[in-house]
DNA sequence: ACGTTGCGCTACGGTCGCGTATCGAAACGC
DNA sequence: GCGTTTCGATACGCGACCGTAGCGCAACGT
């Protein structure tokens, strides 16, 4: 989905060569850039073309030719947004655990994926179709991977089969994002072993 | 800090009788209530002064007389904001953590409370002290009375005494105000009762 | 009756962002 | 060189709000 060099958003298609000058595909990175960077700023409402303008130093009309309304500028810069995604080394549950909410949770505090995605939250109230073009390209496939280590402990007998995932994986990461997105400080490691403990002793099989 | 009929924003003091025709009580009441109105709708940002006079039925002057700015209005509309908060009936620590987060759950999910106080964490990203403001007013105590049970599960031997209860009060509320802040869906019963149980058991004392 | 103040209404200049248009210069294929 | 397209820059009309001012009228105390 990124504005590459091949792909000219508003033209039918064809990488083949049309006459006149070719899109700057600089501009392309420094307006998505710009882009993302104000989301994280301002958010949905305080964004405005003419600031991305700016900072990207650029011209509006640059801005227009590629992008009819800002709405879809905004869905193109977070389709973009890349984030790392490692699988957990899969040693212990108990460690995979941590070692998922750590990252996410230095993901949530620090740097700019946070940022943005604080602002998808806050702004998906008005914008729900943004926000969930965020959660389908973030959320979701960490919750996944997660799914995927809880049941690696119900296999392993640490974990009771009879419960439903989806909520234990809410009961993992809510105080994360909860504190994330209630301008919380970030937590201590001691409380995410705290949540990873608590929750896998509260699930033990025969307790 | 209601601005009730014996107050007078901007004016020194003194409910002495001013010459001239009083300000009207229920002008203050009808402006208050649609800055909260809107400000559930709207958010901070997208609330405007002249949306709040057209919704009550008020000319911009009656506000402008009372609130110099924005900002002071939105304070006095939090400020004035009530909320129901009775104590748990204090039979089982269970049953009243099931108490406790049903009722919170409910606040998040319906009415119009649960919308603003989104919108103030949503808003919090540029205005913190807004948001504070009604941390400080609406979730403080709660979280205090949640303290105050989780002390006497310890005292009854059902808690263990070595932990953060901070982290126990976050581990509860967590997923209820995360998926309150992401848009998710009400959470049925079943998932409050699963949450204070698995916490319950993994916290157990000697678990 | 009279002065004082609040009220709704209308209008004002100012700011900001929108989306469009126009301009000369620059960068391509032919 | 030529046509075509993009580039930066500038300007435009439009609409939304801002915060203020002036106008009659209404509601108080004396």
């Amino acid at each position: 989905m990124s504005a590459g060099t091949e792909r000219r958003p508003g033209r039918p298609s064809g990488p083949a060569a049309r006459p006149g000058r070719p899109r700057s595909p600089a501009a392309d990175e420094a307006i998505l850039d710009a882009t993302v960077e104000l989301l994280g700023e301002l958010g949905f409402l305080g964004l405005s073309i003419e600031a991305v303008a700016a900072r990207a130093g650029v011209a509006k009309t640059t801005i227009y030719r590629r992008w009819p309304t800002k709405d879809d500028l905004l869905m193109d810069a977070v389709a973009c947004l890349k984030q790392s995604h490692p699988e957990p080394p899969g040693e212990s549950v108990r460690d995979d655990l941590i070692y998922m909410l750590t990252r996410m949770h230095d993901a949530w505090f620090e740097g700019r994926f946070g940022r943005v995605m604080a602002r998808l939250a806050a702004d998906g109230l008005e914008r729900p179709d943004l926000y969930r073009e965020g959660r389908e390209r973030f959320v979701a496939p960490r919750r996944a991977s997660m799914r995927r280590v809880i049941d690696r402990g119900i296999e392993q007998g640490r974990i009771r089969g009879d419960i439903d995932k989806e909520w234990v994986v809410s009961l993992l990461v809510a105080p994360i994002i909860s504190a994330a997105l209630t301008h919380q400080d970030a937590l201590p490691k001691r409380q995410i072993e705290f949540i990873v403990d608590t929750v896998l002793a509260g699930l033990r099989p025969g307790g």
